[in-house]
DNA sequence: GGTATTATTTATCTTATGATAAAGGATTAG
DNA sequence: CTAATCCTTTATCATAAGATAAATAATACC
């Protein structure tokens, strides 16, 4: 519990009171590599807190899996699409390193709102720094080529390409398994 | 000022005290057609509502213009990536229809969160709700075609279509002018 | 209302990436 | 340790989209 709360203190540091209550709503989960966390198509209730280990959100779009995002320890991770809009989700959360993890019940999270303002804070902090990742990778996406866009993930994240399967990697890029490879033989 | 509360009205509704509280910071503007409301390089402090009009968000990428977002009326806009982390933008926002504007001072509207926790309720849902609609856009950018997001924006979004040059509408979807041409010439 | 400017389309050529197939490598299971 | 499976690379061919240039259409300005 101590790590997730020293991530969140890099947001908002709770009271005592606050942090106990986050615990009592918290479990930890160990999980096997390759295995779904959660899987598609039901609504997700739970925010996790990656401890140990790497996992990534995908999809299937027409029958081809597609990495929407990687998770690395010391993160949180949630289908936001659906924790926040409350509707099934259309993607899974798949473990790529074995992991020790941390669930948060949102139902529960979102009810310690009313009681703790400094809860509700912090997670809007979290989420809106989430946001605004997600608003940097559209500029990334846009009128770059898949090499561009390959370099500036070697640059910007080489533990994904340490420690995830290049199968991921590509579709996270937008392009097929086998441009990726091209790309890497240098052109 | 009553549109932008029945805006607010969508997330949460605020008490009359907060309502107040919100306009004492919020100023009219009106502003022409293809004026830059605000320009790049400076520190976003402010969060518009559009009452009438167009507006988009664009950056220079080597010199090209590219539209990151495009914003119509009963409609929120700000450039999250400034507003939320106080560094400079690089983006800018320009008016593309003769538009009438509510200015909300943000440093004003951050200070407010401590007296109204409703207010930072609602701006917490406003948040959340943008972002749900940023990660479904990189679904959007995953994997599709040029013509396949064409589509959809034609679909989802025809007043897109219809109120905005579309020279801005090609960098949005990540292609050319004249590759946009060519799709809609039907191939 | 006519001219100048700006936006859009069309054409040609080039190139990056997709699709498919197959060969090597690496990892996992028994 | 070996076999089977899965991952990655390489090769070939087809195609969508970029770059550039020029023609046409629309809009704005005097």
């Amino acid at each position: 519990m101590e790590q997730l709360f020293t991530y969140f203190r890099k947001f908002n540091s709770l009271s005592q009171g606050a942090e106990e209550a986050i615990a009592e709503i918290s479990n930890s989960i160990t999980i096997q590599k390759n295995n779904d966390l959660q899987s598609v198509g039901h609504t997700c209730k739970t925010i996790y807190f990656i401890k140990k280990g790497v996992a990534r959100i995908y999809y299937l779009k027409d029958g081809i899996d597609i990495t929407e995002n990687f998770f690395f320890e010391n993160n949180i991770i949630a289908r936001v699409e659906s924790l926040l809009t409350g509707r099934p989700s259309k993607k899974a959360i798949q473990i790529l390193e074995d992991a020790e993890i941390i669930s948060i019940n949102a139902d529960a999270l979102f009810k310690l709102y009313d009681r703790f303002h400094e809860i509700e804070r912090l997670f809007r902090k979290i989420f809106e720094s989430a946001y605004v990742d997600t608003v940097n990778r559209i500029e990334g996406m846009q009128f770059h080529t898949a090499e561009e866009r390959y370099k500036a993930l070697l640059h910007e994240a080489p533990d994904v390409l340490k420690r995830v399967p290049l199968k991921y990697v590509a579709s996270y890029l937008g392009i097929t398994q086998v441009s990726l490879s091209r790309i890497r033989a240098h052109r």
